[in-house]
DNA sequence: CAGGTCTCTGGACATCCGTCAAGATTTTTT
DNA sequence: AAAAAATCTTGACGGATGTCCAGAGACCTG
C-alpha cells in the first residue's frame, strides 16, 4: 500500500466529512418536505449532487443518514438560545427575546420542526436512530432549563418546577402551535409568542 | 330487484357495521404494535378473521380504515373523564381522580397513545385522515377544558388560561411522560400523576 | 506515464406496498 | 330448489423500497 502524507489524509478526511454533511443536508431538506416514511433514498439523492448508490458509500444505512441529518439540524438549533441567555440583562428582556426566537423559528422552520417530531415518534417504534433522538431530547431539555435558571437568577425567585417538567410544558406549547400553524392558522405565531412569554414568566 | 324487508336490511347494515368495527379493532391493535408506516394491510388482515382483499370491501382505502380505527379508540377515550368531572365533589378530589386516570391510561394503553401521536404527526404530511385527527384533537381539547371549568366551579377561581393553551400544556406533560415510559422509565407513571395534579391545580 | 487507491454510477436483487378484479363461497330471496 | 345478491379469497398488477455490486472514472503516488 502506498504511504500517504499527513496532508493528504487530512484533506481526504475533510472531503469525506464535507460530503457527508452535504448529503445529510440534502436528506434533511427532502425528508422535511414529505416525511420520513414517504421519502426514499433515491429521492434524497435526487436533491443532492450524487446518485442513490453513493449514499451507502458515505453512510452505513438509511438510519445512519437520517441520524446524521437530524443531529446536524437540531444540535445547532438547541444552541441558538445560548446567546440570548447570556446577554439578556433583565428578566423581561430574557423572556421577550426567547419568546420572539421561538415564534420566529416556528414561522421560518416549521417543516424542520415537523420533521423532528416525526423522527422522535418513529424512534418509539424502531431503534434505528433512537440514541441520537434521545441525545437531542436531552439537549433541548437543557436548553429550556438554562433559560429557566437564568430567569431565576434575574428575578431572584427559585424555579418552581423540575427540568423535565419545564421542558414538557414548553414542548407542549410549541408542538401545539406548530400543529395549528401547519393546519393553516397564521395567528399561531403570535399566540405562541404570548403564551411562551407567559409560561416562562411563571416558571420561577 | 328483490324487495327486502326492513328487518333484513337492518341486520345487513348491522352486520356490515360490526364487521367494520372488528376490522378497525384489528387494525388498531396491529398498527399500535409496529407503527403506521411499518404496517401493511396484509398484516392487519392477518390479525383479523378475514383476508387482505376484504379490507377494500369494507373500507375505501387504507386511510379510511385507519381513520375508523383511531376514531373508534380515541373518541371513546376522550369521554372517559366525563364521569369524573360530573361526580367529583370538591377540587382536590377532581384533580386527584383525573391525575390517577391519566397515570392509569399511560400505564395500560401506552402503545395506543403512541399510535395516536404517530397518526397525528402523519396527518401533518398527508391529508388522508387529517379531518378525523382534527376532530379528535378538538375533542381532547374540550375534555381538558371541561376539567378546568369544573375545577374553576369548585374552587370559585376563574381559569387563568384559554382552552387551547391548557390543552397544549396537558398534552405536553402527557406526551413527555409517555416517551419516558416507553424508553424504559417506569417512574414516569407516578411523576405524571404528580405533575398532572400540580398543573390542573394551578390552572385556575 | 503506469499502477493503485478513492469515488461514484447505474442497474440488479428480493421484498414489500396498496389496489383491484375474477371467481369461489355463502347467504338470502323468489 | 333455483336464482340472485352479498361476502370473501386468491392471485396478480405496477411501483417503490433498501441494499448490494460490478465496473467506470477520477485522482494521487511512485
Amino acid at each position: 500500500m502506498g504511504t500517504l502524507t499527513a496532508r493528504t489524509t487530512r484533506t481526504r478526511a475533510d472531503k469525506f466529512a464535507s460530503r457527508r454533511r452535504m448529503l445529510a443536508e440534502a436528506a434533511l431538506a427532502t425528508i422535511a418536505e414529505r416525511g420520513f416514511a414517504n421519502t426514499g433514498l433515491r429521492e434524497i439523492a435526487h436533491h443532492s449532487a450524487l446518485s442513490h448508490g453513493s449514499l451507502h458509500y458515505y453512510f452505513q444505512d438509511k438510519d445512519d443518514l437520517i441520524a446524521e441529518a437530524v443531529w446536524l439540524n437540531k444540535s445547532e438549533c438547541a444552541r441558538r438560545y445560548d446567546e440570548i441567555v447570556v446577554t439578556s440583562g433583565d428578566a423581561t428582556e430574557l423572556v421577550e427575546r426567547v419568546a420572539d426566537a421561538m415564534a420566529a423559528t416556528l414561522r421560518d422552520d416549521a417543516s424542520l420542526h415537523r420533521l423532528w417530531y416525526d423522527l422522535r415518534n418513529q424512534s418509539l417504534f424502531e431503534d434505528g436512530f433512537r440514541d441520537t433522538i434521545v441525545r437531542i431530547d436531552a439537549l433541548l431539555e437543557q436548553m429550556v432549563w438554562a433559560i429557566v435558571q437564568r430567569h431565576s437568577e434575574l428575578t431572584g425567585r427559585p424555579p418552581i418546577l423540575e427540568p423535565d417538567v419545564a421542558y414538557a410544558l414548553v414542548d407542549g406549547l410549541f408542538q401545539n402551535a406548530l400543529i395549528r400553524f401547519l393546519r393553516g392558522d397564521p395567528g399561531a405565531i403570535d399566540r405562541l409568542r404570548r403564551d411562551c412569554a407567559g409560561l416562562f414568566s411563571s416558571l420561577t
